[in-house]
DNA sequence: CAGCAGATTGACT
DNA sequence: GTCAATCTGCTGC
């Protein structure tokens, strides 16, 4: 079951980010069928968030995504090297966002090997947000596809979740005092979630 | 195992 | 020119 529009749309992000977990991240690319399952994620809040693209209003070529309306991927490149990839949530003009961190891989493992160069399967698969979207075969060209599409979705495989984790974020000192902000969310015990205390 | 530097490109000042 | 929502491999303990 593919999740429906209304998912996304919610106007809390912070809820968005922990429903996430549990879920399937799914890419059928160059005809391709991988599949992951979310243990790890990250909100960003938008304008009022520094450690967001879009605080304070910033718009450019880069930030138009965040502000379409939820369900959409955005993805863009980081230290000029990985593909990060983020769910856009809220409705159009509110550039909320979660930020899929790691996920671990179910289908199409082979694959993930395969693109991420590597003989044997281990914890650091797909560990990071930028592994993840390597194994997964995810990059720039797929910003603003729609999550209910063929190529990228999101679905439900009716998984419960017992524990989630919640964290300071990583990765975004520069952001001062809403870098403590606790909107990392991890599934607890998981080994295929990041390293982190 | 911790710490650090290099990779590499687009956005922004 | 500087810096970034990171990863890897190398160093040294």
């Amino acid at each position: 079951m593919k999740l429906a529009k209304k998912f996304y749309l919610r106007s809390d992000v912070v809820e968005v980010a922990k429903d996430l977990l549990g879920k399937f991240l799914v890419t059928q690319i160059d005809g391709l069928y991988t599949a992951g399952k979310i243990v790890e994620t990250e909100a960003y809040e938008g304008v009022i968030d520094k450690a967001s693209h879009a605080y304070n209003h910033k718009f450019s070529r880069r930030t138009k995504t965040l502000y379409e309306s939820g369900g959409i991927a955005y993805i863009y490149l980081c230290y000029g090297i990985h593909h990060l990839f983020n769910v856009v949530t809220n409705n159009e003009q509110i550039p909320h966002a979660v930020l899929v961190r790691a996920v671990e891989p179910i289908d199409g493992i082979d694959i993930m090997l395969q693109r991420r160069n590597k003989p044997i399967l281990n914890y650091t698969l797909a560990s990071g947000p930028g592994t993840l979207s390597q194994a997964l075969g995810i990059s720039v060209q797929l910003d603003q596809t729609d999550l209910s599409s063929d190529l990228i979705w999101i679905e439900d495989r009716n998984e419960r979740i017992d524990h989630i984790i919640a964290s300071p974020r990583v990765g975004v000192d520069y952001a001062q005092d809403h870098a403590l902000w606790p909107y990392r969310f991890r599934i607890k015990n998981s080994p295929w979630a990041g390293r982190g205390k």
